[in-house]
DNA sequence: GCAAGGTC
């Protein structure tokens, strides 16, 4: 660095936002002779002036600002109107780097001042974006000083000891950081601008959505950060869609003495066999002597959570006060520009040694709520104070969020700014103190084997007051809330904290999904795009895309990756993922089709004749996304004049050959191709049709089509305004969405039956010819079985379905038997042989069917209920044998124990 | 009319 005592030198000084350029003039002004502050062309950007001595240099010191980002790309301007150019040009049409219209002021400053210095100190944030800024700014001086002798401060926080060290070690910026935000910027324009004019055009009027837009124009927007956090939510979705409730099983047991009563938990959890479960219990009623095995007091920690960072300021106010993270960081926002908390958009989670924590508590003592409690934190007798522990991240530039001021509640405050301020005050007292302390005992017992075990009771040794099987289901998760979405995208590294609540928002403001109370449910608009982008390829949808973005940011920010191999490898693998195929085939799940052309609807279209009804347009043949093929008026909506061809059709094509029967003409025949197996066996697979009225065999085959024969269009053959698919309004399709995906299967089936007619095997409705049962009963599958009982498995008595046979595998009760239908959707026959298998009711099957599941942990589930006149011995609730028929709860002989009144019949 | 990132 050059030194030198002689003149001073002018000095300009950025930082990125004005109050750092305020802080930071006013550490190096002490002491300096005064510090005068005069405007910038920019009202919110002061310009502070002071005197001041790096490494013995005398500088006359101008110390000014930005907001953010100088500069933003954009395409050039043929490109920028929405129809200019095929989306697919985007990834390579020509940017430009320029200074908006909002940010000329700011220039202009900076060109001002920069004329009349030798030096420029770039104090932006030490990340890679404020590395960018950085040669914004450069960009910006140089060019009016090409002679400025171009500096970086490095700093992590602004408290006096690293502005002092960093303006007595300046360095040079670093070009790698910066053009690592250079391919981000790219790649975001790139793919985001492309891909949403692209969706957007191709699917907006393709298809009628089923809601408001508000009066809004509708942007099918895609973002490689929005899309992720879609995804979030529609994955949740689905995971909640595809949840199969599963019957589990339990034993409660409670002990009751005056005290109360404690309610044992089973070691266990639950099991997800029946037959399990009951052998289990009824040895524990058997031998229902408790035998406590462990009283184990124990003092709990409850530790104060780390310093308050952006992301969990959002989680915490969506969870306390269901608070959107929107809303959060404009309270937040409103605090900190009025004085009251500090920074609130932070990475960081931990104080640097720099900070006086106490002072801080101090300025809360005369609060009336938590006041007392920050008297007694600064009081050292009472031994509360600790000093925070800290967590792992650091941005280098912002202290954790925490209270700058008193308040007791301004005046202009809003319910939610005295939350937030609360909920920072808190948090940041809690962060000071000791772990919360709690006593907490632990008793285990033993019954019969089985462990249990309960929480903050000390009990020495009993009989169980109450003992019963209870049974229970698996339930799906609930819909995502905000704090888990926020949760999902910081671990996923999807945004960054001051954006994560502007993508969770883009999620709302485009349709893409709800927000009911604190959780997102996506609409069937965010569930057909994720879709469509499945089938394009699951990175498009899920974290990944974005991760594997960062990490090639990051080698270009270290020198390992070459910019422009970054850019250009990234931009490739895009270009050649839109598929518009997959795209419709998601949005045909969920929306009707319009008529309107919004994609490549048209992939054949040929005149056939006039149009007979507006007399003005031509009739032309088209065929639609999903593969059938219509005649209709090329003037649609105008004119909504469509004949709709058989859907037994596969090819159609307009030849020249003019019809000589039909008037007025010309008409011309359509070469037609159909599909063997969907026309009656009399017709040819080959027709030369018109569409003039003179064509029986057409005719005929619409028919057909019209009347439901199978695989027929549902479509009728001739219409005006009537051409929509079967799916015809959208709050048919709203209702559909609504039901779980099993129920709208079955429906379907059901509906597709329907319009199947009779089956074509045994002329009976209901069901398809491929489905027909004299078919499956020919192959030997379930009636063969059935009817061949002698040799197969035994049959259910109830409902004739085979039964399995199940040897119990427990210590104690090896080798019972256990015999259940295993049609157990259907069915609840159960029941337990003391012996074998009676061997009236034929051959059994020997092999145990106990088999384990991994994830939950339970056992499979079995048969259940029955009542059939078997040897069958159970235990009554009081331990004592009950043998015939008897219920082992109530001892009642006239029922079993899984058909018990005292816990509700089942099934 | 499009992205994501700064910040007022």
């Amino acid at each position: 660095m050059a030194t030198g005592g002689g003149r001073a030198i002018k000095v300009l000084n950025v930082a990125e936002k004005p109050s750092v350029a305020k802080q930071v003039s006013s550490i190096l002004s002490r002491n300096q002779g005064g510090l005068r502050t005069r405007e910038g062309r920019s009202r919110y950007n002061k310009i502070f002036e002071f005197n001041y001595n790096i490494q013995g240099q005398q500088c006359q010191m101008m110390f000014t600002s930005v907001t953010g980002h100088l500069m933003e790309i954009e395409f050039e301007g043929r490109y920028k109107k929405w129809h200019s150019c095929d989306p697919v040009q985007l990834f390579e049409a020509p940017i430009l780097k320029h200074v908006p219209q909002d940010k000329l002021d700011i220039k202009k400053t900076l060109e001002e001042e920069a004329r009349k210095c030798q030096w420029l100190v770039l104090w932006l944030d030490g990340d890679r974006e404020g590395e960018n800024i950085a040669f914004e700014v450069v960009e910006v001086c140089s060019s009016v000083n090409s002679h400025l002798n171009i500096w970086r401060a490095r700093f992590s926080s602004t408290s006096d000891r690293e502005i002092q060290q960093a303006v007595q070690q300046l360095v040079r910026p670093n070009q790698l950081f910066s053009d690592a935000v250079d391919v981000r910027q790219e790649i975001d324009l790139r793919i985001g601008a492309s891909f949403t004019r692209f969706q957007t055009m191709l699917l907006k009027d393709a298809f009628a959505f089923n809601f408001s837009t508000d009066g809004r124009n509708l942007i099918l927007s895609y973002g490689p950060c929005q899309f992720p956090t879609l995804g979030f939510v529609v994955e949740r979705y689905w995971e909640i869609q595809a949840h199969e409730p599963e019957e589990f099983w339990k034993i409660q047991c409670s002990h009751t003495t005056d005290d109360g009563t404690a309610n044992f938990d089973w070691m266990r959890g639950h099991l997800f066999d029946y037959t399990c479960a009951v052998i289990l219990y009824e040895m524990c009623v058997q031998e229902p002597i408790a035998t406590v095995t462990e009283v184990k007091p124990a003092e709990k920690l409850k530790y104060p959570p780390y310093p308050l960072n952006t992301i969990e300021l959002g989680k915490r106010a969506s969870r306390y006060f269901r608070m959107s993270s929107e809303q959060t960081m404009k309270i937040a926002e409103e605090l900190y520009t009025s004085g009251f908390i500090s920074y609130p958009r932070t990475e960081t989670d931990s104080f640097g040694p720099g900070m006086d924590l106490r002072i801080l508590v101090q300025q809360q003592q005369e609060h009336p709520e938590w006041g007392p409690y920050a008297q007694r934190l600064l009081d050292p007798s009472s031994g509360l104070w600790r000093n925070p522990s800290n967590g792992k991240h650091d941005d280098k530039a912002h202290p954790p969020i925490h209270p700058t001021k008193f308040s007791l509640g301004e005046s202009n405050w809003r319910e939610d700014h005295r939350k937030i301020y609360e909920l920072v005050v808190r948090h940041y007292l809690a962060c000071v103190s000791q772990p919360a302390i709690s006593a907490e005992t632990t008793v285990k017992m033993d019954i019969a084997g089985e462990m249990f075990r309960v929480l903050g009771r000390a009990i020495v040794a009993f009989t169980p007051t109450s003992m019963t099987l209870e049974s229970g289901v698996t339930r799906p998760p609930p819909l995502l809330s905000e704090s888990e979405l926020l949760d999902c995208m910081d671990k996923a590294g999807i945004g960054t904290d001051a954006t994560m609540h502007d993508h969770i928002k883009k999620l709302t403001d485009r349709f893409y999904a709800t927000k009911e109370g604190s959780q997102f449910k996506p609409t069937n608009l965010g569930e057909a795009l994720v879709m469509g982008y499945d089938g394009m390829g699951k990175d498009l949808w899920r974290p990944k895309l974005r991760s594997r973005m960062e990490e090639d940011m990051k080698a270009v920010s270290l020198g390992t990756k070459r910019k422009e191999n970054v850019l250009a490898t990234c931009l490739q693998q895009m270009k050649s993922r839109r598929d518009k195929d997959k795209l419709f085939e998601a949005f045909e799940v969920f929306f009707d089709r319009t008529n309107r052309t919004g994609g490549d609807e048209q992939r054949v279209q040929k005149c056939v004749r006039k149009c007979d009804v507006c007399q003005e347009s031509d009739l032309v043949l088209k065929k639609t996304q999903n593969g059938k093929f219509m005649v209709s008026c090329s003037a649609y909506p105008l004119c909504a004049n469509t004949i709709w061809l058989p859907g037994s059709l596969s090819e159609a094509t307009v030849t020249p050959t003019v019809c000589d029967r039909c008037s007025p003409g010309p008409i011309f025949k359509i070469l037609l191709t159909f599909r063997r197996l969907e026309i009656p066996p009399q017709f040819s697979i080959s027709h030369l049709g018109c569409v003039g009225g003179c064509d029986d065999t057409l005719k005929a085959l619409m028919e057909l089509s019209n009347s439901g024969h199978r695989n027929s269009s549902n479509a009728p053959a001739r219409g005006v305004g009537t051409t929509a698919p079967s799916r015809n309004n959208a709050q048919n399709n709203q209702q559909q969405q609504q039901q779980p995906r099993r129920q709208q299967q079955a429906q379907q089936q059901q509906q597709q039956q329907q319009q199947q007619g009779p089956c074509s095997f045994c002329h009976q409705t209901g069901h398809a010819s491929s489905d027909c049962y004299s078919l499956t009963s020919q192959n030997g599958s379930a009636r063969s079985q059935r009817v061949n009982s002698n040799n197969g498995p035994i049959p259910c008595p109830v409902c004739e379905s085979p039964c399995s046979l199940t040897t119990a595998n427990t210590e104690s009760n090896r080798g019972r038997k256990f015999y259940s239908c295993k049609s157990t959707e259907r069915c609840s026959f159960f029941v337990c042989w003391e012996d074998e298998v009676p061997t009236t009711r034929g051959r059994g099957s020997s092999s145990a069917t106990i088999s384990r599941r991994g994830s939950r942990g339970g056992i499979r589930s079995g048969g259940r209920g029955g009542a059939n006149g078997s040897d069958v011995r159970f235990v009554s609730a009081t331990g004592e044998p009950v043998s015939g028929r008897s219920c082992f709860i109530c001892g009642d002989p006239s029922h079993f124990a899984n058909v018990c009144p005292s816990r509700g019949t089942r099934n």
